[in-house]
DNA sequence: CCTCCATGTTTACAGGAGAAACTTATGAAG
DNA sequence: CTTCATAAGTTTCTCCTGTAAACATGGAGG
Protein backbone atom coordinates (compact mmCIF):
# COMPACT_ATOMS: atom_id res chain seq x y z
CA UNK A 1 0.00 0.00 0.00
CA UNK A 2 2.60 2.49 0.74
CA UNK A 3 4.97 1.88 -2.42
CA UNK A 4 7.11 4.57 -2.05
CA UNK A 5 5.87 6.57 -4.71
CA UNK A 6 8.16 9.80 -4.82
CA UNK A 7 5.97 11.79 -7.69
CA UNK A 8 6.31 15.33 -7.54
CA UNK A 9 2.94 16.76 -6.56
CA UNK A 10 0.80 14.46 -4.83
CA UNK A 11 2.21 12.65 -2.31
CA UNK A 12 0.46 9.93 -2.41
CA UNK A 13 -0.86 9.44 1.44
CA UNK A 14 0.76 12.60 2.96
CA UNK A 15 -1.65 12.37 6.33
CA UNK A 16 0.02 8.95 7.06
CA UNK A 17 3.27 10.06 6.21
CA UNK A 18 3.18 13.52 8.54
CA UNK A 19 1.63 11.42 11.50
CA UNK A 20 4.51 9.36 11.11
CA UNK A 21 7.12 11.71 11.17
CA UNK A 22 5.37 13.16 13.75
CA UNK A 23 5.34 9.75 15.94
CA UNK A 24 8.97 10.17 15.26
CA UNK A 25 9.85 13.36 16.56
CA UNK A 26 7.50 12.45 19.42
CA UNK A 27 10.30 9.38 20.28
CA UNK A 28 13.19 11.00 19.41
CA UNK A 29 12.75 14.20 21.34
CA UNK A 30 10.51 12.62 23.87
CA UNK A 31 8.34 15.57 23.70
CA UNK A 32 5.67 17.49 21.60
CA UNK A 33 7.31 20.96 20.93
CA UNK A 34 7.81 20.31 17.75
CA UNK A 35 6.47 22.74 15.49
CA UNK A 36 3.94 21.48 12.26
CA UNK A 37 6.43 23.51 9.96
CA UNK A 38 9.04 21.15 11.37
CA UNK A 39 7.16 18.49 10.57
CA UNK A 40 6.19 19.00 6.97
CA UNK A 41 9.67 19.80 6.34
CA UNK A 42 10.89 16.17 7.56
CA UNK A 43 7.85 15.05 5.34
CA UNK A 44 9.23 16.87 2.32
CA UNK A 45 6.32 19.23 1.82
CA UNK A 46 5.60 23.32 2.22
CA UNK A 47 5.33 24.24 5.78
CA UNK A 48 1.33 24.60 4.53
CA UNK A 49 0.52 21.22 3.26
CA UNK A 50 -0.37 19.85 6.62
CA UNK A 51 -3.33 22.14 6.95
CA UNK A 52 -4.64 20.19 4.00
CA UNK A 53 -5.12 17.40 6.40
CA UNK A 54 -5.37 18.81 9.94
CA UNK A 55 -6.97 21.78 11.15
CA UNK A 56 -4.31 23.07 13.11
CA UNK A 57 -1.56 21.89 14.95
CA UNK A 58 -3.67 20.34 17.74
CA UNK A 59 -5.58 18.26 15.58
CA UNK A 60 -2.62 16.09 14.64
CA UNK A 61 -1.61 15.87 18.11
CA UNK A 62 -5.03 14.42 19.34
CA UNK A 63 -4.46 12.20 16.69
CA UNK A 64 -1.37 11.04 17.50
CA UNK A 65 -2.69 10.89 20.91
CA UNK A 66 -5.73 8.38 19.38
CA UNK A 67 -3.97 6.01 17.82
CA UNK A 68 -1.64 5.94 21.21
CA UNK A 69 -4.39 4.72 23.05
CA UNK A 70 -5.40 2.02 20.48
CA UNK A 71 -1.66 0.37 20.60
CA UNK A 72 -1.55 0.78 24.55
CA UNK A 73 -5.18 -1.02 24.20
CA UNK A 74 -3.54 -3.73 21.70
CA UNK A 75 -0.80 -4.57 23.39
CA UNK A 76 -2.51 -5.07 27.14
CA UNK A 77 -5.00 -7.02 25.44
CA UNK A 78 -2.17 -9.32 23.79
CA UNK A 79 -0.21 -9.41 27.22
CA UNK A 80 -3.56 -9.97 29.41
CA UNK A 81 -4.88 -12.91 27.11
CA UNK A 82 -2.36 -14.77 25.91
CA UNK A 83 -2.04 -17.49 28.12
CA UNK A 84 -4.65 -19.45 30.90
CA UNK A 85 -3.22 -17.13 33.74
CA UNK A 86 -5.16 -16.15 36.54
CA UNK A 87 -7.10 -13.17 37.03
CA UNK A 88 -4.37 -11.71 39.48
CA UNK A 89 -1.88 -12.94 36.69
CA UNK A 90 -3.94 -10.85 33.86
CA UNK A 91 -3.80 -7.58 36.70
CA UNK A 92 -0.20 -8.15 36.72
CA UNK A 93 0.41 -8.45 33.00
CA UNK A 94 -1.95 -5.70 31.88
CA UNK A 95 -0.31 -3.40 34.43
CA UNK A 96 3.02 -4.59 33.97
CA UNK A 97 2.20 -3.86 29.89
CA UNK A 98 0.75 -0.77 30.29
CA UNK A 99 4.04 0.61 32.36
CA UNK A 100 6.11 -1.09 29.70
CA UNK A 101 4.47 0.89 26.94
CA UNK A 102 5.08 4.51 29.10
CA UNK A 103 8.54 3.41 29.04
CA UNK A 104 8.99 2.87 25.58
CA UNK A 105 6.81 5.45 24.58
CA UNK A 106 7.44 7.85 26.94
CA UNK A 107 6.69 11.25 24.55
CA UNK A 108 3.68 9.88 23.23
CA UNK A 109 2.36 8.67 26.49
CA UNK A 110 2.80 11.95 27.88
CA UNK A 111 0.84 13.41 25.19
CA UNK A 112 -2.15 10.69 25.42
CA UNK A 113 -2.59 12.26 29.15
CA UNK A 114 -1.80 15.54 28.99
CA UNK A 115 -4.47 18.87 28.08
CA UNK A 116 -2.66 18.90 24.57
CA UNK A 117 -5.23 15.86 23.89
CA UNK A 118 -8.43 17.09 25.18
CA UNK A 119 -10.58 14.36 24.85
CA UNK A 120 -14.13 16.74 25.49
CA UNK A 121 -13.25 18.30 21.62
CA UNK A 122 -12.43 14.64 19.97
CA UNK A 123 -14.69 11.77 20.05
CA UNK A 124 -12.22 9.22 18.12
CA UNK A 125 -9.82 10.69 20.64
CA UNK A 126 -12.34 9.88 23.71
CA UNK A 127 -14.18 7.13 22.52
CA UNK A 128 -10.19 5.22 22.10
CA UNK A 129 -9.42 6.20 25.55
CA UNK A 130 -12.67 4.55 26.83
CA UNK A 131 -11.95 1.16 24.90
CA UNK A 132 -8.67 1.24 26.65
CA UNK A 133 -10.36 1.89 30.28
CA UNK A 134 -12.89 -0.89 29.37
CA UNK A 135 -10.24 -3.14 29.54
CA UNK A 136 -9.82 -2.63 32.94
CA UNK A 137 -13.58 -2.61 33.73
CA UNK A 138 -14.07 -6.12 31.91
CA UNK A 139 -11.33 -8.17 34.33
CA UNK A 140 -12.42 -6.15 37.57
CA UNK A 141 -15.68 -7.90 36.63
CA UNK A 142 -14.38 -11.01 36.37
CA UNK A 143 -12.31 -11.26 39.13
CA UNK A 144 -15.26 -10.02 41.28
CA UNK A 145 -17.23 -12.70 39.33
CA UNK A 146 -14.69 -16.08 39.88
CA UNK A 147 -14.28 -14.73 43.83
CA UNK A 148 -10.88 -13.35 42.94
CA UNK A 149 -10.96 -9.92 43.69
CA UNK A 150 -13.19 -8.05 46.51
CA UNK A 151 -17.20 -7.65 45.98
CA UNK A 152 -16.65 -3.77 46.17
CA UNK A 153 -18.54 -1.21 44.23
CA UNK A 154 -16.41 -1.72 40.84
CA UNK A 155 -16.64 2.15 40.64
CA UNK A 156 -13.82 2.65 43.58
CA UNK A 157 -11.81 -0.60 42.71
CA UNK A 158 -11.09 0.62 39.50
CA UNK A 159 -10.11 4.01 40.14
CA UNK A 160 -7.67 3.24 42.76
CA UNK A 161 -6.43 0.88 39.87
CA UNK A 162 -6.14 2.64 37.40
CA UNK A 163 -4.83 5.85 39.07
CA UNK A 164 -2.11 3.14 40.50
CA UNK A 165 -1.50 2.21 37.03
CA UNK A 166 -1.09 5.39 35.76
CA UNK A 167 0.53 7.24 38.44
CA UNK A 168 3.36 4.42 38.79
CA UNK A 169 3.44 5.03 34.60
CA UNK A 170 4.13 8.89 35.39
CA UNK A 171 6.56 8.28 37.93
CA UNK A 172 8.17 5.68 35.98
CA UNK A 173 8.80 7.93 32.51
CA UNK A 174 9.40 10.80 34.97
CA UNK A 175 12.51 9.17 36.51
CA UNK A 176 10.81 10.31 39.78
CA UNK A 177 11.29 6.27 40.67
CA UNK A 178 15.25 5.70 40.99
CA UNK A 179 16.52 3.46 43.41
CA UNK A 180 17.81 6.48 45.52
CA UNK A 181 14.47 7.49 45.93
CA UNK A 182 12.62 4.58 46.31
CA UNK A 183 14.16 0.82 46.35
CA UNK A 184 14.66 -1.64 43.63
CA UNK A 185 11.64 -3.08 42.27
CA UNK A 186 9.23 -0.15 42.84
CA UNK A 187 6.65 -1.15 40.00
CA UNK A 188 6.17 -4.39 41.23
CA UNK A 189 6.16 -4.11 44.93
CA UNK A 190 3.87 -0.76 44.02
CA UNK A 191 1.36 -3.11 42.37
CA UNK A 192 1.49 -6.13 45.12
CA UNK A 193 0.43 -3.54 47.66
CA UNK A 194 -2.19 -2.35 45.29
CA UNK A 195 -3.24 -6.20 44.65
CA UNK A 196 -3.18 -6.75 48.56
CA UNK A 197 -6.44 -4.43 48.56
CA UNK A 198 -7.84 -5.51 46.01
CA UNK A 199 -7.97 -9.22 46.16
CA UNK A 200 -9.70 -11.41 48.60
CA UNK A 201 -6.48 -13.34 49.89
CA UNK A 202 -4.73 -11.08 52.28
CA UNK B 1 7.14 45.48 52.02
CA UNK B 2 5.10 45.68 48.82
CA UNK B 3 3.64 49.01 48.90
CA UNK B 4 2.08 49.72 45.64
CA UNK B 5 4.80 51.68 44.44
CA UNK B 6 4.38 52.48 40.93
CA UNK B 7 7.01 54.97 40.33
CA UNK B 8 8.13 54.49 36.40
CA UNK B 9 11.14 53.38 35.86
CA UNK B 10 12.13 51.06 38.54
CA UNK B 11 9.08 48.51 39.72
CA UNK B 12 10.47 47.86 43.46
CA UNK B 13 9.82 44.07 42.95
CA UNK B 14 9.61 42.81 39.09
CA UNK B 15 10.36 39.75 39.81
CA UNK B 16 7.51 38.81 42.50
CA UNK B 17 5.29 40.93 40.22
CA UNK B 18 6.20 38.39 36.98
CA UNK B 19 5.76 35.46 39.17
CA UNK B 20 1.77 36.69 40.86
CA UNK B 21 0.85 37.54 36.54
CA UNK B 22 2.28 33.86 35.76
CA UNK B 23 0.20 32.46 38.98
CA UNK B 24 -3.19 34.14 37.67
CA UNK B 25 -2.87 33.25 34.12
CA UNK B 26 -1.82 29.56 34.98
CA UNK B 27 -5.30 29.55 37.30
CA UNK B 28 -7.43 31.69 34.77
CA UNK B 29 -6.33 29.39 31.70
CA UNK B 30 -5.54 26.02 33.28
CA UNK B 31 -2.13 25.89 31.33
CA UNK B 32 1.01 27.80 30.72
CA UNK B 33 0.87 28.27 26.92
CA UNK B 34 1.16 31.67 27.83
CA UNK B 35 3.86 34.08 26.32
CA UNK B 36 6.24 36.11 28.14
CA UNK B 37 5.33 38.93 26.12
CA UNK B 38 1.91 38.66 27.21
CA UNK B 39 3.26 38.45 31.03
CA UNK B 40 5.28 41.27 30.67
CA UNK B 41 2.22 43.16 29.02
CA UNK B 42 -0.04 42.60 31.83
CA UNK B 43 2.47 43.74 34.47
CA UNK B 44 2.82 46.52 33.15
CA UNK B 45 6.48 46.26 31.62
CA UNK B 46 8.38 45.65 28.55
CA UNK B 47 8.56 42.72 27.08
CA UNK B 48 12.34 42.40 27.48
CA UNK B 49 12.12 43.61 31.02
CA UNK B 50 11.57 39.77 32.50
CA UNK B 51 14.86 38.21 30.57
CA UNK B 52 16.57 40.39 33.64
CA UNK B 53 15.28 38.34 36.08
CA UNK B 54 14.68 34.97 34.52
CA UNK B 55 17.00 33.52 31.95
CA UNK B 56 14.38 32.24 29.45
CA UNK B 57 10.40 31.56 30.22
CA UNK B 58 11.39 28.23 31.36
CA UNK B 59 13.31 29.25 34.05
CA UNK B 60 9.98 31.33 34.87
CA UNK B 61 8.14 27.96 34.33
CA UNK B 62 10.32 26.09 36.75
CA UNK B 63 9.97 28.65 39.65
CA UNK B 64 6.49 28.62 39.37
CA UNK B 65 6.21 24.29 39.67
CA UNK B 66 8.83 25.52 42.69
CA UNK B 67 6.29 27.31 44.34
CA UNK B 68 3.40 24.88 43.66
CA UNK B 69 5.31 22.34 45.60
CA UNK B 70 5.99 24.32 48.55
CA UNK B 71 2.67 25.43 48.87
CA UNK B 72 1.61 21.52 48.68
CA UNK B 73 4.05 20.78 51.21
CA UNK B 74 2.54 23.42 53.15
CA UNK B 75 -1.36 22.49 52.54
CA UNK B 76 -0.54 18.65 53.27
CA UNK B 77 1.49 19.08 56.38
CA UNK B 78 -1.41 21.11 57.89
CA UNK B 79 -4.27 18.80 56.84
CA UNK B 80 -1.59 16.07 58.59
CA UNK B 81 -0.65 17.29 61.83
CA UNK B 82 -3.47 19.06 62.53
CA UNK B 83 -4.79 16.96 65.36
CA UNK B 84 -4.41 14.11 67.05
CA UNK B 85 -5.45 11.75 64.25
CA UNK B 86 -4.26 8.01 63.68
CA UNK B 87 -2.16 7.32 61.69
CA UNK B 88 -4.33 6.10 59.13
CA UNK B 89 -6.37 9.08 59.29
CA UNK B 90 -3.60 11.19 58.91
CA UNK B 91 -2.74 9.57 55.76
CA UNK B 92 -6.46 9.84 54.68
CA UNK B 93 -5.97 13.58 55.45
CA UNK B 94 -2.80 14.21 53.62
CA UNK B 95 -3.81 12.57 50.39
CA UNK B 96 -7.06 14.31 50.54
CA UNK B 97 -5.33 17.46 50.67
CA UNK B 98 -2.99 16.88 47.70
CA UNK B 99 -5.98 16.14 45.84
CA UNK B 100 -8.04 18.81 46.80
CA UNK B 101 -5.03 20.89 45.84
CA UNK B 102 -4.75 19.52 42.26
CA UNK B 103 -8.81 20.52 41.82
CA UNK B 104 -7.97 23.72 43.19
CA UNK B 105 -4.92 24.70 41.09
CA UNK B 106 -4.97 22.52 38.08
CA UNK B 107 -2.69 24.22 35.98
CA UNK B 108 -0.38 24.66 38.53
CA UNK B 109 -0.18 21.00 39.42
CA UNK B 110 0.33 20.12 35.92
CA UNK B 111 2.83 21.91 35.60
CA UNK B 112 4.87 20.82 38.83
CA UNK B 113 4.36 17.16 37.15
CA UNK B 114 5.44 18.28 33.31
CA UNK B 115 8.13 17.66 31.62
CA UNK B 116 8.40 21.43 31.63
CA UNK B 117 9.49 21.39 35.25
CA UNK B 118 12.42 19.60 34.55
CA UNK B 119 13.87 18.87 38.23
CA UNK B 120 17.46 17.69 36.41
CA UNK B 121 18.48 21.03 35.41
CA UNK B 122 16.98 23.13 39.17
CA UNK B 123 18.19 21.98 42.70
CA UNK B 124 15.96 24.25 44.03
CA UNK B 125 12.74 22.79 41.84
CA UNK B 126 14.20 19.11 42.72
CA UNK B 127 14.79 20.13 46.51
CA UNK B 128 10.88 21.25 46.87
CA UNK B 129 9.78 18.06 45.19
CA UNK B 130 11.80 16.21 47.28
CA UNK B 131 10.64 17.68 50.46
CA UNK B 132 7.12 17.00 49.29
CA UNK B 133 7.70 13.55 49.12
CA UNK B 134 9.45 13.14 52.65
CA UNK B 135 5.91 13.80 54.19
CA UNK B 136 4.53 10.73 52.24
CA UNK B 137 7.85 8.47 53.82
CA UNK B 138 7.84 9.99 57.12
CA UNK B 139 4.32 8.87 57.65
CA UNK B 140 4.77 5.70 56.15
CA UNK B 141 8.26 5.05 58.65
CA UNK B 142 5.17 6.34 61.55
CA UNK B 143 2.66 3.50 60.39
CA UNK B 144 4.81 1.04 60.49
CA UNK B 145 6.59 2.08 63.36
CA UNK B 146 3.22 1.97 65.74
CA UNK B 147 1.97 -1.14 63.90
CA UNK B 148 -0.52 0.35 61.56
CA UNK B 149 1.17 -0.20 58.44
CA UNK B 150 2.28 -3.76 57.10
CA UNK B 151 5.95 -3.64 57.72
CA UNK B 152 7.29 -4.10 53.85
CA UNK B 153 10.20 -2.19 52.57
CA UNK B 154 9.53 1.26 52.88
CA UNK B 155 10.30 1.58 49.15
CA UNK B 156 7.35 -0.20 47.37
CA UNK B 157 5.28 1.24 49.70
CA UNK B 158 6.00 4.74 49.19
CA UNK B 159 5.96 3.91 45.55
CA UNK B 160 2.58 2.80 45.81
CA UNK B 161 0.98 5.38 47.35
CA UNK B 162 2.49 8.09 45.32
CA UNK B 163 1.31 6.74 42.67
CA UNK B 164 -1.65 6.06 44.08
CA UNK B 165 -2.42 9.59 44.94
CA UNK B 166 -1.02 11.45 42.50
CA UNK B 167 -2.79 9.14 39.75
CA UNK B 168 -5.83 10.02 41.55
CA UNK B 169 -4.79 14.09 41.40
CA UNK B 170 -4.27 13.73 37.02
CA UNK B 171 -7.31 11.74 36.78
CA UNK B 172 -9.32 13.79 38.92
CA UNK B 173 -8.74 17.39 37.36
CA UNK B 174 -8.39 15.23 33.81
CA UNK B 175 -12.41 15.23 34.59
CA UNK B 176 -11.33 11.35 33.81
CA UNK B 177 -12.89 10.00 37.11
CA UNK B 178 -16.63 11.76 36.04
CA UNK B 179 -19.67 9.42 37.54
CA UNK B 180 -20.64 7.89 33.91
CA UNK B 181 -17.32 6.48 34.10
CA UNK B 182 -16.35 5.51 37.61
CA UNK B 183 -19.06 6.28 40.34
CA UNK B 184 -19.59 8.49 42.71
CA UNK B 185 -16.89 9.23 45.73
CA UNK B 186 -14.26 7.46 43.34
CA UNK B 187 -11.69 9.15 45.18
CA UNK B 188 -12.06 8.30 48.76
CA UNK B 189 -13.25 4.64 47.72
CA UNK B 190 -9.66 4.17 46.18
CA UNK B 191 -7.91 5.28 48.53
CA UNK B 192 -9.46 2.90 50.89
CA UNK B 193 -8.55 0.24 48.30
CA UNK B 194 -5.20 1.16 48.57
CA UNK B 195 -4.99 1.25 52.55
CA UNK B 196 -6.47 -2.09 52.54
CA UNK B 197 -3.41 -2.81 50.91
CA UNK B 198 -1.44 -0.92 53.31
CA UNK B 199 -2.88 -1.41 56.30
CA UNK B 200 -2.22 -4.57 58.79
CA UNK B 201 -6.16 -4.89 59.75
CA UNK B 202 -7.65 -5.66 56.23
C1' DC C 1 27.81 65.71 43.72
C1' DC C 2 29.24 62.14 40.72
C1' DT C 3 29.40 57.76 39.00
C1' DC C 4 28.27 52.81 38.67
C1' DC C 5 25.21 49.14 38.09
C1' DA C 6 20.95 46.79 38.49
C1' DT C 7 16.91 47.16 36.25
C1' DG C 8 14.30 49.06 32.89
C1' DT C 9 13.28 50.15 27.48
C1' DT C 10 13.85 50.13 22.42
C1' DT C 11 15.18 48.09 18.45
C1' DA C 12 16.19 44.17 15.65
C1' DC C 13 15.91 39.60 13.84
C1' DA C 14 14.86 34.74 13.01
C1' DG C 15 11.38 31.75 13.10
C1' DG C 16 6.32 29.88 13.69
C1' DA C 17 1.06 29.79 13.15
C1' DG C 18 -2.20 30.15 10.11
C1' DA C 19 -5.02 32.56 6.18
C1' DA C 20 -5.54 33.48 1.31
C1' DA C 21 -4.57 33.15 -3.26
C1' DC C 22 -2.51 30.47 -6.66
C1' DT C 23 -1.12 25.82 -9.10
C1' DT C 24 -1.32 21.11 -10.60
C1' DA C 25 -2.52 16.30 -11.14
C1' DT C 26 -6.40 13.06 -11.27
C1' DG C 27 -10.47 10.90 -12.23
C1' DA C 28 -15.38 11.25 -13.59
C1' DA C 29 -18.51 12.82 -17.22
C1' DG C 30 -19.39 13.70 -21.83
C1' DC D 1 -9.88 11.17 -25.86
C1' DT D 2 -10.91 15.64 -23.99
C1' DT D 3 -12.72 18.62 -20.43
C1' DC D 4 -12.79 20.44 -16.17
C1' DA D 5 -14.04 20.31 -11.17
C1' DT D 6 -11.69 19.38 -7.23
C1' DA D 7 -8.47 17.57 -3.83
C1' DA D 8 -4.01 18.34 -2.53
C1' DG D 9 0.16 21.04 -2.96
C1' DT D 10 2.73 25.64 -3.00
C1' DT D 11 3.69 30.64 -2.41
C1' DT D 12 3.04 34.68 -0.19
C1' DC D 13 1.61 37.46 3.53
C1' DT D 14 0.52 39.13 8.22
C1' DC D 15 0.90 38.95 12.95
C1' DC D 16 3.11 37.11 16.89
C1' DT D 17 6.79 35.05 19.70
C1' DG D 18 11.46 34.35 21.95
C1' DT D 19 15.53 36.31 22.66
C1' DA D 20 19.79 39.22 21.87
C1' DA D 21 21.95 43.78 21.87
C1' DA D 22 22.23 48.45 22.55
C1' DC D 23 20.55 52.12 25.11
C1' DA D 24 18.38 54.73 29.24
C1' DT D 25 17.51 55.77 34.07
C1' DG D 26 17.68 56.46 38.73
C1' DG D 27 19.14 55.06 43.44
C1' DA D 28 23.14 53.79 46.42
C1' DG D 29 27.95 54.38 47.77
C1' DG D 30 32.08 57.00 47.54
Amino acid sequence: MSETKDRSYHHGDLRRALIDTALDMLATDQNWTFTLREVARRTGVSHAAPYKHFRDREELLRELARIGFERLAETMTRAMFSDGLSVREKFMAGAQACIDFALCNPGLYRLMFSADADKTVDQPLHDAAMRTFHILLQLLEEGQRDGSFRPIPISGQAAACWAQVHGLAMLVIGGQLLEEKVGKEPVSAALNVLLNGVCCDT
